[in-house]
DNA sequence: CGACTTTATCGAACCGGTTCGATGGCCATC
DNA sequence: GATGGCCATCGAACCGGTTCGATAAAGTCG
C-alpha cells in the first residue's frame, strides 16, 4: 500500500502539501494539484481511513445500535440510513445489543473508540443509570423508537398513544365490549403509551375495562403466549384480542389456533406493528403499522446535519413523532 | 481521556514499559507491573482502538457481509458468530450490501482499510471478477451460504442438492406426480443444487417433469409470485409447488389464496427454510430447514482459528457442509 | 571470581495521516 | 522603492499507540 510519502515524493512536493490537496484542493496551486493527482494515482494511494481517524479525532462512519437488526422495523430504518448516509460520504456501522443493555453500553463505548461521527441509537433501556449514560455521549446522536424520560437528545418515533387508541376504536365500533389487551413492558414509553391509547379510548367510550382482560406478554413471543393463553382459558371469554405488538399478537394467534379457537369467528384479533409476510397469515391481520421509511429517513437527514454542520450541535433537541397508519385486514368480526 | 503517557509519568515508566505491561504482562516485574495497574486504574485509562490498530496493522474487529441482515437466517448465523467472538474479545461489525455487488465491494474494502482481523461473507455474486476480487482479499475469511465456483477458501453451508430432494422425495411418497418447482437463479449454487435435487429424485422415481411445471422465481418474493401465477392458470394444474426458498414459497401461497385454491386440499406447498412466525401460518408448510445455529458456530470456530492461530494460514481451504433437516407440515396431502 | 546468559527497562523509530505556524516569493499600494 | 498583504508551500509537532535493538543490572555456570 503506497502512503501519502509516496505520492509526496514522486510529485516532489512536501507531505503536508499532498495531504492539504486532497483536504482543500482549492488551496493548492493548479500546477501542483495535478502532479499531486496523478502521482497519487500512478502508484493508487488511497487515504487510510484508520490514520485519519487518529489524527482528525473523528472518522466517516455511522453507529447503529439496535436490539434486534433481524426486525423488519429496524430493517427499513437502517437501509434508509445506509442509503442516505452513503450520499453524504458516510458509512454505517451495524451493532446488535440482543436487547441486552450491558452489551449496548459495550457496543456505544467500543464505537466511540472508533471515533465514529454519528450515533443512531434504539434505547435499549430506561433509569437513571441509563440516562446518566447516554446523557455522557458527547458524539452527535439521534434517538429513536423508544422515548426515554430524562433524555435530551434527539428523538424520532411514533405516536403510541395514537396506535393504541385506533385499534381500540376500530374494536369498538365492531361492536366489542370485551375488549382484551396483551401488553408490554410497562417502563417501555411504547408500550406504556400504547396501553394508554387502550385505556383512555375504552374509558372515552364509557366501557369498562375487566382486569382480567389485560395481561402482561413483554412484548416477547413466549411470554405473549403464555398471556394469551391465560386469556382464552377464562370462562367468560375476551371477544376481541389487542396485542401491543407483533409478537404477542402472533403469539395469540397461534395459542387460539391450538385451542381450537377460530380467528375472526370465535375471537377477533388486531395488533400494533408490521410482520414480514402477513400477507400470508391467515387471517390477514387489522394492524396498525409504523411508516418505518420516514422515520429512516427523518433520522437520516437529523443526523446528517448534526454531523455536517458545525453550528448544529447548539440547536436543542427535538421530537419527531410520526402518526402510524391504519391497515385493514379480515381478523376482526363485526359482533 | 488519559493516554499511554500519562499512565508512564504517573507510574514513573517509560512508554513502552506501560504498552508491555498490557500486551504480555508476564515480561514486566511484578512490582512494576503492579504500579502500572493502579497508575492506569487511577486515571481511567483505556487504549484507544485506533491507535493500536494503526500501529499493529490489525484490529480486533470481524467484518460480517451478507446481501440482508433482516433474512433470519442470517440473523441466527450472525448472533452465534457475535457471541463467539465476543467470548475471544472480538467484535463484529455488520454490514448488509443489499444484495449489490458493487456496495458489497465497497463495503469490503472499506473493512479491509479498517484493518479488521477477520472476514465472514455470504458472496453476492460469481463469475471471474468476482473470483478474482474475493481471492485478492488477504484477510482470514470464511465465505458461507452460497459456495462459488474457483473461490479457495472456507466455506460452510448446506446439502442444498439433499434439501432439494428430501421435499421432492416426499412429494413423491404422498403419490405426487404433477410436482411443479419454482427455482432460483441458477447461477446461484444454493438455487442450482436445489433444483438438481427436484430433477434427479423425480428421474430416479422414474417420473418425466412437466418443463411447463418448471419456473423462475429468482428467489424474490415478487418474480416468485409471477411464476406461480404462471403456474395456476394452466389448464392441467400440478397438483403440488416445490418452492426452492422461502420468498417463492410464500409468494407461491399468497398467489394461491388469491385466486381461491386451497392449499394443501387443491395444491400441495412445500419450501426449503424456514421463515419467522412459520407457525402461525396456515397451514403450516412442511419444509427443509437449515440448521443455522449449527452453521453458525462453524462458521464462528473457523474464522477465530485463523485469526488466533498464526500458522493457521497455511492450512488449506476446507468445506463443511451440513444436512438439512425436514420439519412436517401440513400444507401437503397424500393422492 | 570472571565470562556468559537472562531479565527488566528504556529510547527511538514507526504506523499514516493532519494541522499550524513559519517562510519566501509575488503583486498592489502610497 | 520601501511597506504591507496574500498565496503557495513547507517543516515540525502531533494523534496514541507498538516494536525492536540497546543497555544495564541480576542471575548462572565452570
Amino acid at each position: 500500500m503506497p502512503t501519502i510519502r509516496d505520492v509526496a515524493r514522486i510529485a516532489e512536493v512536501s507531505v503536508s502539501t499532498v495531504s492539504l490537496a486532497f483536504s482543500s484542493p482549492g488551496r493548492v496551486s493548479a500546477r501542483t494539484l495535478e502532479r499531486i493527482r496523478s502521482a497519487a494515482a500512478a502508484v493508487g494511494y488511497v487515504a487510510d481511513p484508520l490514520a485519519q481517524s487518529l489524527a482528525r479525532g473523528r472518522s466517516r462512519m455511522i453507529g447503529f445500535v439496535v436490539g434486534n437488526v433481524g426486525n423488519p422495523f429496524f430493517g427499513d430504518i437502517r437501509r434508509e440510513l445506509e442509503n442516505y448516509a452513503l450520499e453524504h460520504e458516510h458509512f454505517v456501522l451495524i451493532t446488535d445489543s440482543s436487547g441486552k443493555t450491558d452489551r449496548e453500553r459495550d457496543l456505544i463505548e467500543h464505537l466511540i473508540g472508533l471515533k465514529i461521527a454519528g450515533l443512531a441509537l434504539a434505547p435499549s433501556s430506561f433509569g437513571p443509570d441509563y440516562v446518566k449514560f447516554v446523557e455522557s455521549i458527547k458524539v452527535p446522536m439521534v434517538c429513536f423508537d423508544q422515548k426515554v424520560a430524562g433524555i435530551e437528545r434527539d428523538f424520532v418515533g411514533s405516536d403510541n398513544f395514537l396506535a393504541g387508541a385506533m385499534l381500540t376504536e376500530h374494536l369498538l365500533q365492531l361492536g366489542h365490549r370485551r375488549i382484551a389487551f396483551i401488553a408490554g413492558p410497562q417502563h417501555m414509553h411504547t408500550a406504556s403509551e400504547r396501553y394508554r391509547g387502550f385505556v383512555e379510548t375504552m374509558a372515552s367510550a364509557g366501557v369498562e375495562v375487566n382486569p382480567n382482560y389485560v395481561v402482561d406478554g413483554q412484548f416477547t413471543r413466549s411470554a405473549g403466549y403464555e398471556a394469551a393463553m391465560r386469556l382464552l382459558i377464562q370462562p367468560e371469554r375476551p371477544t376481541a384480542i389487542l396485542g401491543a405488538n407483533n409478537a404477542v399478537a402472533l403469539a395469540a394467534l397461534q395459542a387460539m389456533q391450538e385451542l381450537g379457537f377460530s380467528c375472526p369467528d370465535d375471537i377477533s384479533l388486531a395488533m400494533i406493528d408490521n410482520v414480514q409476510w402477513s400477507s400470508v397469515i391467515t387471517p390477514r391481520i387489522t394492524m396498525v403499522v409504523q411508516d418505518t421509511l420516514q422515520l429512516g429517513n427523518i433520522i437520516a437527514r437529523r443526523l446528517l446535519h448534526r454531523i455536517t454542520d458545525p453550528d448544529a450541535n447548539s440547536e436543542p433537541p427535538q421530537d419527531f413523532v410520526l402518526a402510524p397508519k391504519f391497515v385493514p385486514g379480515n381478523s376482526c368480526r363485526r359482533i
